[in-house]
DNA sequence: TGCTAATCAACAAGTCGTGCTAACTAACAG
DNA sequence: CTGTTAGTTAGCACGACTTGTTGATTAGCA
């Protein structure tokens, strides 16, 4: 993801107006890896700013998706994560904390074969699922 | 998947009854390579069975899905969708009609590397995405 | 035959996300 | 500095999907 101040200049050209709340939802992403939803990120917000309101993260989140700065990652589990890495990347998911950690593959494109002729394929998402080391610690 | 035979047997053991509806999916699921929603599934087996309760279908799914009879897929596009075929595959999904198809990856188990140490992959889901021959020959 | 699970209808609730309105605030251009 | 207009907020609602509940009826299976 792009830099706080980064966002605000591609804001500023976009004709979006740079509010204080969407600062703060920038400054919240940047670096962040802990892929949070839309609530968990609000939730953060909440405490630094407190007044801001669940729409407006949502609404900025939406902004930031369209614009490609944030990626839109849909585990199954609920409500939609927001990872600010936009790098090719995929993901491992521990079942037990459901915890989500960034993972490079280095194979992809990869081949398949099946029923499917003439298909384009324009991305590949890859979900590995298992026991982080932490709750296989717990659980030993 | 089981045959509908074979599905009825496996309920029998598990102590749960063989009733019409039940029968009514096993067979509407075998061999069905549509990946239907519980919705439209139920659609299909009003056809069959008016009076069928769409309740029922999202139940009997649910214990198929539990005793690993059909793989549940969550492609986040609003439903979940099921799948009679329990092989260690994966999917295609057109992002235009929304067509979704099993295939097969043989570079699994993949490698991946990340920040995670010490993590137990169980299973390893992947999606490619694209466009069908078929949305590709209408949109030329 | 009888116990009990299954089904059904009808209604509700829960989660996630979005739409709408109306009023207020504030960013940015001039 | 001022005015325009986008953004924010609260509050309410809805929509999609899925599950829970209740109470009555049906029917599978021992």
């Amino acid at each position: 993801m792009k830099t706080p101040e980064e966002l605000v200049a591609r804001f500023r050209e976009q004709g979006y107006k740079v509010t204080p709340q969407r600062q703060l939802i920038f400054r919240l992403l940047n670096g962040n890896t802990a892929h949070p939803t839309a609530e968990t990120l609000y939730e953060v917000a909440a405490q630094q700013m407190p007044g801001i309101s669940l729409r407006t993260v949502y609404q900025t989140l939406s902004e930031l998706s369209a614009m490609g700065e944030v990626q839109h990652i849909d585990l199954g589990s609920g409500a939609v994560r927001f990872d600010p890495n936009v790098d090719d990347h995929h993901h491992v998911v521990c079942s037990t904390c459901g915890v989500v950690h960034d993972v490079y593959v280095n194979q992809t494109p990869l081949q398949f074969e099946g029923d499917v002729e003439g298909f384009a394929v324009h991305s590949t998402r890859i979900v590995f699922s298992g026991e982080c080391a932490q709750c296989a610690h717990l659980s030993a």
